[in-house]
DNA sequence: ATAAGTAACGAAAACGTTTGCGTGTTGACA
DNA sequence: TGTCAACACGCAAACGTTTTCGTTACTTAT
């Protein structure tokens, strides 16, 4: 194969070159500028379509100081739900003529705050994120306060933290788990045990909370154990059997357990499987809601009664904040947070 | 609250100038050039580190005509394989120095091209993509080939066209689907039917293909009547009886059917909803596999065999092969293609 | 003492834009 | 013919770097 013919980008230089024009007049020309005789105007615009001609973004970044480029950091990617917020934001930006450029944190602490210096030095006009596992475990928020006050917008989304100021799109956790298991005890179910995260996970503690609150609705008191935490940490990769013995565990010492709320997908899944290896009939014998809807509860046999935290409006919503904090002329910083309303989506786990 | 006070990003010319040196004595000074004396060197690095000075990043793409990004197209994000995929190109991209910046074409051609367009402006170095479906069905790849005629590289990954010479990372489709259907064969179904696409997509055509081989070594001749030919639009979004109900007339005119291989993780699922439904026991009146290891087919009950793609793997090649693309020196143009090994992971939906 | 060499720094160009302002040419009008 | 607009264009600065090439001032050797 013969080498091919490259047609470089070409710039306004080599067009003012070619034309024999400057090239501040290539430049006004493109833009209409009336500073520029009808006649070289359409001379220029002619000839730079024809090389398809387009400005240089990079230039353009330095030149405006912004990018219109928007930075994410999430801690996993692989993730139903994050992965509907990217589409959420993504949606957004495009349609508001920016760019994302995501990191993944892979839910370390040191990722997250390399990632963070990677991007702040000029890549990106500001960030949308959530807060890693580890980071939120050791309780240091300093990247975040520094990205901040240099001046660069964050908006946190799902996993955040208060001693942090800046807008943030949330759910309200605590409302909907509360719903979530105050529908199981409707439903008739009179032992419903709660499988959760060890607490330093924002959103399990919440989740935990509106459990509680459920039961004191219904006049009920909690039992320690129907109470089980699960330490994330073993569910990470592959040890999910760990997971399946405990929760074994917990059905075998309370053999009255006729409804289980779990924190995330994934958890009620394993749950739901264990129950039937056990010989409970779902729903009839026991019911389930989870967390977070994702394709798992929906192709599940049986499908799952879940809790939707609307991934992708969140992402949508975040956007939104970033861009109009970005566009906005005065500097008055005043920060929102947007609650976004859960779903109980009701599948056949449920009665 | 009051004000806080703002530590703007700093720049080499306000060191300068708070220094009383000039820029370039600065930025040699930083770069521990031996022209600049021992004590102006610590003096400069000094007050760096004091005010956390980070080179501006697109400054840097200006000047050296690239910018360590690459930009990433793909159809989807909110599916396990696509996000696995982009998974190992940040794992590469970050440990090499490169950000990621990903574009979704939502399947759509328009938005493919926009996408490109936006980024190939200057803001990355080369491109990572997957087609989307319309543009595969459309064939209009001239935004393929403009890109590299600009200069910029493309690897595609999985959906990928002949007709673009580019770096490739693929799987071998028609064997891993042949040693499926074999699995199947082998295990001693005599009907085994096959759920694929319509063929315009080419893995779906390379799938059904492996199928026929399959029979074919097992001297067995297809029935037109036990390939189903799903219309993707159908399935889009949730538009999943119609596919539930296709599958059951698929089982009801085929009643010996004993073995169902699908090219998706999806269509596997749905087939084995519908079996069970129609009072099928799995594995012993009729066994599974499906294409495409994902959170589906690990944890539906039974867990689904499939064939995987190792999409992470697949991400990871892709990126090896752009970023050793842009930083060979020699100009040589030399495309490679990558076939990955698909693996078949047995699970309980097989003998 | 003078030539040569060296150490330490600054000026300027370059990457590709945009834009305020200066400047030369034309034409009209007094 | 001289003055003044209007028109059409170019210059140069700016964004923040890096790097080449001077340019000093001082030291050393002859």
């Amino acid at each position: 194969m013969p080498a091919t013919i490259m047609k470089k980008k070409i710039t306004l230089k080599q067009i003012a070159r070619e034309l024999d024009v400057s090239i501040s007049t290539v430049s006004k020309a493109l833009r209409n500028s009336i500073e520029i005789s009808e006649d070289t105007r359409q001379k220029v615009q002619a000839f730079a379509k024809l090389y398809n001609y387009r400005p240089n973004n990079i230039a353009l970044s330095l030149k405006n100081r912004k990018t219109k480029t928007i930075g994410v950091i999430i801690p996993d990617i692989v993730h139903h739900f994050f992965s509907k917020v990217i589409r959420g934001i993504e949606l957004v930006a495009n349609k508001r003529g920016y760019n994302v450029i995501v990191g993944l944190s892979n839910e370390s602490f040191d990722k997250e705050v390399i990632n963070m210096q990677m991007l702040a030095n000029g890549s990106i006009d500001g960030f949308i994120l959530s807060i890693s596992k580890e980071t939120l475990q050791q309780q240091d928020y300093h990247h975040f306060k520094e990205t901040i006050n240099q001046g660069m917008p964050i908006v946190m989304f799902d996993r955040i933290v208060n001693e942090i100021n800046c807008d943030k799109v949330i759910i309200d956790d605590l409302k909907g788990s509360k719903n979530a298991v105050s529908k199981l005890l409707s439903n008739g179910c009179e032992n419903v045990a709660i499988i959760t995260t060890k607490d330093y996970v924002s959103v399990g503690k919440l989740r935990t909370q509106g459990y509680l609150n459920a039961l004191e609705d219904f006049k009920m008191s909690p039992e320690t154990d129907l109470i089980l935490k699960v330490d994330d940490e073993l569910v990470s990769e592959d040890h999910l059997e760990s997971l399946e013995r405990e929760i074994e565990g917990l059905f075998k010492r309370n053999k009255n357990i006729d409804g289980v709320f779990a924190v995330n997908e994934l958890y009620a899944i394993i749950a739901m499987k264990v129950a039937r290896n056990l010989g409970m009939r779902i729903p009839e014998d026991i019911q389930f809601i989870g967390f977070t809807d994702g394709v798992l509860s929906k192709h599940a046999t049986p499908s799952l009664t879940t809790v939707s935290q609307h991934g992708q409006l969140m992402g949508e919503k975040a956007a939104e904040l970033l861009i109009d904090n970005l566009e906005r002329e005065d500097e008055m910083e005043h920060y929102t947070t947007i609650v976004i309303e859960t779903e109980l989506i009701e599948r056949n786990s449920t009665k």
